[in-house]
RNA sequence: GGAGAGGUUCCCGAGUGGUUAAAGGGAGCAGACUGUAAAUCUGCCGGCUCUGCCUUCGGAGGUUCGAAUCCUCCCCUCUCCA
């Protein structure tokens, strides 16, 4: 079986390393590695989706996966990232949303049999006593030191809290715990967990004498600088309630031709000769390539059904055949009666959610953006009524390439 | 605790008594061009029952015909000092 290092290397996993060498080696062997997921949401995003696929192929390369749920740590909130305050999250907020990333995550990674474990780190730090912590903990920290490490030196500038300053403490210690009772020899992460990561590994190596090591994976932005992850309507998640799989792949078939060969091999399982001729495709050929990908991380996220569906439903939408089978949209469910006498067009793009507001709706009409069963709605007062109905669907079209069904379902 | 600086619409950032829903940029949306791409150009970009109305410039009061702009108190942030 090949070195996972290897597969990490060749797919630009890799950012940062400990000791390039003695992972290898480490890895040369199956071992146990984790890596800490902030159950702030009840769904995961795709900014996760490079962790996620990094224990995917450990579990792979036959080794054991631990994913640690930060309930301990969101309490205090990573100073580490971007966003400052943390909402202050109930036990049992934070309970469901790790049950639901589970079940995500389940998708992705297999827990049975012990085959990949999942952790709460409220379980072992909300009952940790202060003193004792301070006693046997802090005294391994250098503040010069932390005040040294990026992630700190950033936020000097714009504040931090003793609360946020301790967040490194709380994952150090993550980490050297999970390797005393999991023995758990390699954190991974995003490269803002970098310090963090470090922190652990050295902590361990005072406390038990024992080397263990950490990697970070570049933080990924599309080719025109922004973070990946967002469209029109928010973050892309992976749970299919708040994005549906045809959404998903959407997005994916909707990337840059840029960031074609990089997302190929970070988010499908295919082999890198595969990427290579795919990533040669020029020009309009390139659309090929992306709709692999999309197809491929679909049915990675959602399932091989899903992606057929979404896949399907994205070719007849955009390429002009009748439409009759268009199940994997977004669908909006309506009775006649809702639609009564009949609905101003602004209206209904408001209700459905295709638009945020009726404004927002109007400035789409009024612009001629908007569609209904591909006919240009000409005035947003025009009334949308029972005679619009065909097949049981009104089909909404926004902009270019943003579609909704209103299904009518008459009780 | 002391001394300064500052909190403006999604973000950055102008504005210092009326013509300001508030310059400019970014993001976002739509249109043109295309390949469901990028770049470029054009328009839009607080809400609404939309030729008008309502709500916004950290919070609460006050002055004024009229305030984001002036006054008072409070909250928060940053910098330097202790």
């Amino acid at each position: 079986m090949r070195n996972v290092y290897d597969i990490f290397q060749e797919r630009g996993f890799i950012e940062q390393v400990t000791d390039e060498n003695m992972v290898r080696e480490v890895l040369a062997k199956s071992i146990t590695c984790y890596i800490g997921f902030d159950p702030t949401a009840k769904s995961l995003h795709i900014g996760s989706l490079l962790p996620i696929m990094s224990l995917a192929h450990m579990q792979r390369g036959g080794h054991r996966p631990i994913v640690v749920i930060g309930g301990g740590t969101a309490l205090v909130g990573d100073p580490s990232g971007k966003d400052e305050i943390r909402p202050v999250m109930t036990k049992e907020e934070i309970d469901s949303n790790a049950k639901g990333i589970k079940r995500q995550l389940s998708q992705f990674i297999d827990f049975t049999n012990g085959k990949a474990v999942m952790l709460n780190n409220a379980d072992w730090l909300v009952s940790l006593k202060y003193i004792d912590f301070l006693r046997d903990i802090g005294r391994h920290f250098s503040v010069n030191r932390m005040l040294a490490a990026e992630s700190y030196r950033q936020r000097l500038g714009s504040g931090l809290s003793f609360l946020g300053f301790n967040y490194m403490l709380l994952q150090a210690y993550d980490f050297w715990y999970l390797s005393k009772s999991w023995n758990c020899v390699l954190q991974m992460g995003g490269n803002d967990q970098w310090g963090n990561i470090l922190a652990g590994a050295d902590l361990t190596r005072r406390i038990e004498g024992k080397i263990i090591h950490g990697l970070t994976f570049p933080l990924i932005t599309t080719a025109d600088g922004s973070k990946m992850g967002k469209t029109n309507r928010g973050a892309v998640w992976l749970d299919h309630e708040l994005t549906s799989p045809y959404e998903y792949y959407q997005y994916w078939v909707n990337i840059d031709d840029r960031d074609v060969k990089r997302f190929l091999s970070f988010f499908t399982f295919l082999p890198m000769h595969e990427i290579e001729e795919l990533s040669r495709l020029t020009g309009e050929d390139l659309r090929k390539a992306k709709e692999v990908l999309a197809y491929e991380a679909t049915k990675i996220c959602h399932g091989q059904d899903a992606a057929d569906r979404a896949k399907s439903s994205a070719r007849q939408l955009f390429s002009q055949k009748v439409v009759k089978d268009i199940e994997a949209i977004p669908t909006y469910v309506m009775t006649s009666d809702d639609l009564g006498k009949g609905i101003e067009a602004y209206i209904l793009f408001k209700e459905t959610g295709l638009c945020k507001t009726r404004g927002e709706a109007r400035r789409l009409i009024s612009q001629w953006g908007a569609y209904i069963n591909g006919k240009r709605v000409p005035s947003f007062i025009t009334v949308v009524g029972t005679d619009d109905i065909q097949n049981n669907i009104i089909l909404l079209r926004a902009g270019k390439k943003n579609y909704l069904k209103v299904y009518i379902q008459d009780p």
